[in-house]
DNA sequence: ATCAACTACCTAGGGTCTCTAGGAAATGGA
DNA sequence: TCCATTTCCTAGAGACCCTAGGTAGTTGAT
């Protein structure tokens, strides 16, 4: 009986592989197992279930992406570093997929995102990014709240296909960070 | 054996209100069925199946969703429009968290989308509203895209916990219209 | 009122999935 | 080599989706 070497590193991430390759609502601890050539019931070694799965593929994509964005805005600022941002950010979730959707689709513990600190790194990462605009609180909470908006709700509408075909998407999200850029740089109510 | 009195649309409805109060990935035929009092197999003559069912949801959903953003913005123009209508879709979304869930969530077949106008009315209800800010294409699709994405992400990152305690989200959600209507007023590369 | 047609709902059952309990086989260190 | 640990197994309960085919309630025509 050999073994197939299961552990909760590898688990995990033959999980975010499946959902990036059939979508993270379709992930099943069967289909992982069938992956694995290995029964159902072997997996419960090193994963709690399927909940628990759900919930490591979304921290494992979380550090992932937040890796990704602080690559892309390293020895950048300004408009060059928004963009920059902006585009690790969709590049990421349309290249993964599953486990972008991770990110987003589950309710993660308290006291796991406590411990946890990829979701912290996103948002320290956003207010770095912010730093070149000069935004003051709480204007710097509300800019960086509408960045994230626009970014995942630009992403997930154009996953789901809710952009009709006549205008390429690229081109279409250039534009939008030119005018987020302007936003940012005339932020209502921010002192010159 | 008294009847339930099952007919595909309050089969439909029941799923949305099931959807608002358990989340719409939770709705199952079963739990579907023991709300009714009746079988799982019973529902089958009214709905084809699970995928059906949501679909029938998303669409019931995008339908009402269409009807107060049109409801909003009638009789205004400019940011009041805006405004209204950035408002009607946040206030949905938040009084019915499954519905709007189904919206997103559910990949219509596009036969059944080309049949129903209930999406499309909401991307043209988005351009009549845009209309007072005199963009032209394809600034106005792009311009549409952002705003679409804006308010979708909000709401998805606000009803999943996306923002700290610290700043009430009201205000911030209210700043960020104002951002959004600067940007529309003056929107990069749109002939003034 | 009765009978036929239709519809609403049923029972029965197969298949997939999650997850638990407890057992056997491979592995690594003493 | 033998023991403890870990890895993977079999067995089985319970939930869910869905189909096939049967029964009982309702409706309309006669």
């Amino acid at each position: 009986m050999a073994r197939a070497g299961l552990t909760t590193e590898r688990v995990t991430e033959a999980a975010a592989d499946l959902a990036d390759a059939i979508g993270f609502e379709n992930i099943t601890v069967s289909a992982l197992a069938r992956s694995f050539g290995v029964k159902d019931a072997s997996l419960y070694s090193h994963v709690r279930g399927l909940k628990d799965l759900r919930e490591r593929v979304a921290l494992l994509a979380a550090g992932e992406l937040a890796d990704r964005i602080a690559a892309a805005v390293a020895g950048r600022a300004g408009k060059d570093a928004m963009v920059a941002f902006a585009n690790a950010y969709r590049d990421y979730a349309l290249a993964h997929p599953g486990r972008y959707a991770a990110t987003q689709a589950v309710q993660i513990d308290p006291a796991v995102l406590a411990e946890c600190t990829a979701y912290i790194r996103t948002i320290e990462l956003t207010h770095a990014m912010l730093r070149a605009y000069r935004l003051v609180e709480p204007h710097l909470t509300d800019a960086g709240r509408l960045l994230r908006s626009a970014f995942h709700g630009y992403i997930t509408l154009e996953a789901n296909g809710g952009f009709s075909h006549s205008r390429d998407v690229r081109t279409s999200w250039e534009r939008s960070l030119d005018a987020l850029h302007l936003v940012l740089e005339h932020w209502p109510g921010n002192p010159e």
